[in-house]
Formats: structure tokens, sequence, C-alpha cells
RNA sequence: GGAGGGUUGUCCGAGCGGCCGAAGGAACUUGUCUUGAAAACAAGCAUGCAGUAACCCUGCAUCAGGGGUUCAAAUCCCCUACCCUCCGCCA
């Protein structure tokens, strides 16, 4: 059964064999437990006894420790089965989210005016091209076809756009950090990019290691195994880094430009809160990132993903599409996801609640500006003559450049 | 890459086969005292799992992680990870 075909919940049979698993570790737990507590109480008994006693008990104690032993095999190996059927169960899907695939997605709004052009409008590459922005031709010389090089505007306007998300995010109380890009395996696995998407990811096989295709895998992991104060309220991060991934089986699609790419740069919001808050949390990730589409003057519309189309962390996904004009039609510039507790009961991620028990936490994550989103905004703000006008917000991180102009062939070949 | 030293609770730090979930100190919490605060004194103060059960209580596990020796391991042996020091190499 697809997930597809639900509107919530997992594959019977995965759940059923999580279930057996679960029993079975028990039985096992509970046979180890009682044999050991005979163990440690004979134990005492070994060592009260007098001389001549004590060799009849150490006699009777060795069996008793074969005992145990075999016991503590089968409680290990209980548990491993357990863990390893339970992992394949997805996150639960929130009430309310569209069921069905990849093209049931539900549109919750469409803010700002569709652009249209009194001349011929050029897609991204071409304006790329024209601006010395974007030269693919030796990316893929230096690395293969999905490469590229961010040339002067280009290289300045990547790097604006980072930086106008980040004060943005800073204003919202967002640390800031600088993640690491090569992840170890139960990282990978913990935050569930291990399981649909492994074909997505790439492996270091010699280091064990991953390449992680969003800062995400690692803001998840910082707080792996620890118990984290959410007495002052949420922690959130700003995780900035560069993302890759294979791509695989997109081949043939969206092959111009920079708009599907193995390596880009993304600045990312994660968020630690208390799984009550979890849902009001998530559409502040969306607002946040709205205000960000709007001060670039973007027009976009937000989609509520159906549940099919999740992957196995996320609750529940609000993606931002932004209207591409030469393809007449919106693409995906951010996606925002509430993965509830699915992540940290993984990585082992806990608070305390107000009974001073330890609870998972919920984990929350969106973007808030990629290299993609240049692909928009060269479209959306592109004259007849092939400049580009600088959104105002975007001015101030290119040192009030307010328009990218064409440069001369001869310098861009 | 080579040589050596280390990893104990929130932190510091003792322990070096059974009486150790672990001394002592600091921090923290609560109480007594005080007009209030400080100081002093007293008590409390790890996590996970299980026992139908919030609290209580009980059992088991946890002294970096894994394996071994032993009736019994924080303590002995082996492996791995991480940290520190020195040497080498290199962005």
């Amino acid at each position: 059964m697809k997930r597809s075909q639900r509107a919530r919940g997992n594959d019977e049979a995965v759940v059923d064999q999580a279930v057996v698993a679960d029993v079975a570790r028990r039985a096992a737990l509970t046979e180890f437990e009682g044999l050991r507590a005979e163990q440690n109480e004979f134990g005492k008994q070994v060592k009260a006894a007098s001389k001549e006693e004590k060799p009849a008990l150490i006699a009777k104690a060795q069996e008793l420790a074969a005992a145990v032993k075999a016991a503590d095999a089968r409680a290990k190996e209980t548990e491993a089965e357990f863990e390893r059927v339970s992992l394949r169960i997805e996150n639960l899907v929130i009430e309310g989210v569209p069921a069905g695939g990849e093209d049931n997605f539900v549109t919750l709004r469409e803010v700002g005016e569709i652009p249209e052009f009194e001349f011929e409008a050029r897609d991204h590459l071409e304006l790329g091209e024209l601006l010395g922005a974007i030269d693919m031709e030796r990316g893929a010389k230096v690395s293969g076809s999905r490469f590229y090089f961010l040339r002067g505007v280009g290289a300045r306007l990547e790097i604006a756009l980072m930086n106008l998300a980040l004060d943005r995010a800073l204003s919202h109380g967002f640390t800031p950090l600088i993640t690491p890009t090569l992840v170890k395996p139960e990282i990978m696995r913990g935050t569930g990019f291990l399981g649909e998407h492994a074909a997505e990811v790439y492996n270091l096989p010699a280091d064990d290691l991953y390449l992680t295709g969003t800062s995400e895998v690692a803001l998840a992991g910082y707080h792996a195994d620890e118990i984290v104060d959410l007495a002052e309220g949420p922690l959130r991060y700003a995780g900035w880094s560069t993302c890759y991934r294979r791509e695989a089986g997109s081949h043939g699609k969206d092959t111009r430009g920079i708009l599907r790419v193995h390596q880009f740069n993304k600045l990312e919001m994660f968020v630690y809160i208390d799984p009550a808050d979890a849902e009001a949390e998530h559409d502040r990730l969306v607002a946040w990132q709205e205000e960000m589409l709007q001060a670039l003057g973007l027009a976009y519309r937000v989609i509520d993903v159906a549940a099919g189309d999740l992957g196995s962390s996320a609750a529940r996904k609000f993606d931002i599409e932004a209207w591409v004009p030469t393809q007449g039609t919106f693409r995906e510039l951010t996606s925002t996801s509430n993965c509830t507790t699915y992540q940290s009961r993984r990585l082992g991620t806990r608070f305390r609640t107000e009974g001073g028990k330890t609870a998972p936490v919920a984990t929350l994550n969106g973007t808030l500006a990629t290299t993609r989103w240049i692909v928009a905004l060269l479209e959306t703000h592109q004259q007849a003559d092939g400049s580009v006008v600088v959104p105002e917000a975007l001015r101030p991180y290119l040192g009030g450049l307010d328009v990218l102009t064409p440069i001369a062939a001869a310098r861009n070949a």
C-alpha cells in the first residue's frame, strides 16, 4: 500500500512487524533482568560463604553466569531487530494534510503580481550569461553536468542574498551557525535521509561519511543525545552551508541553468521546540519566508504538500513556489517541514516537561534563501536590454548597486 | 602519519576486583535563621528501560563506546572513538 493512498499512517505490515519485534524485545529483556537479579543476589552469598562452602557455590554460580550471558545475547538480538524494523516506520502525518501524491497539493494562497513583459523574456541562464554571472560550460568542464560557476555580479548576488537572509534571521532571534557538510551515518539516518532519499545522497565510503544535501542534517545532529533547555522558549538556528545532491533519477529534468544542480548554497532555519507549539512555529517559519519573497519582489504561492509527497520525516510540509516567467509556472524556492518528534526520537534530543520528565522535542526546518532564488530573481526583474533591476532590499548588500547590466561579450568569453 | 598521556554525575575530583550509582567539594533547589540579603546550618539533587499506574516504590542497565577475563568489573585485558602534549606532513 502506498502512502499516497492514505490520509495518514504507515504500511500496516511494517507497523505489525515493529509491534511483534517490540513484544519479543520486552520478553527477552525481562528474562535477562530476572536472571541478572538472581545472579547479583547469588554473588553476595558466594562472598559471604565459608571456605568449605565456596567451591560448590561457585560451580552453581558458573551455570548461572552462562544463563545470564545467553539471555543477554538474546536481549541484544531482539533489541537490534526492533530497531531495524521500527526505523522503517515513517512519521505520522498531521490531520488536515491533503491526501494523495505529488500533484495533490493544496494551494493555500497566491501572493504578488505575476510579471508580464512587453518584450521576449529571457530565461535566467541567458540573462546570467549576458551579465557574466553564470557560467555553466566551465562548470561542466571542471566538474561535469549540473555544476556551474557564479561569477562577477552572480557571485555577489548570491552572497548578498545569503546576507539579507542572515540579517532577517538574526532579527527574528536565530543563532547563526556554519555547519559541517560531512556527517556520520547515524546522523544522516537520524534525520531520515537514508530512507527514501538515500539515492540522493553523496557518500564517501573511504571515510564512512556522507555529504549533506542541506544543513538541516547537521543542525538536527547538533543537539543529538542532549536534553535541551526550552524554558526560555524554542532554540532557533540559522545554518548556512553548501548543499550537495546527486539528483539521481532526475536525468533530463531541468537540465538548463542553475535550477537543479549538484551543489548550491542555502541558509536554513532550524527550530527545536515543545511539540505542543510546533504547528504554530511552522506557520511562523512560513511567514518569515514570505517576508523574504516579498522583499525581493517575487510572485509566489504557498502550497500544503500532500501526504504521499512528504518523505519519511515530515508530518506536514509547506512549500513556497515562486513564479518563473519563462516557464510560465511556479517553482519551489522554499520547503518548510514540521518533523514533530521523528528526528528527535532517533537522535535522542529531549527537553524537560513541566513535570520534570524528559520528552522528545519537535524539530522544524525551512529555507530562507538558496542559490535557486537567483533564477526567479533574474527573470522577474529583467528589462528589455537584458539588464536586471536589483530589488531595493538587496541593494545595501551589493554596495548600492541598483541595476545589473550586461557586460561586453568579449569579456564574458 | 609516529610517540606518549587522558576520558568518572551540571562542573571539579576520589576510587584501581565484591560493602560503588559511585567519597569529597562547587553549583543548584528547598527549609531554618534574618526586616531583607549574605553567611551559617539541615535536607535534596543523574539518565534510560521495565513492573497495567501521574506520584511512591521495586528491578535492570549506564563511570567515552564495543568486546573479553571472572561466580563478581568504574577497577584487569583487547579493540574503537574522542581529547591533550610532542614530532612529521600539509592547506
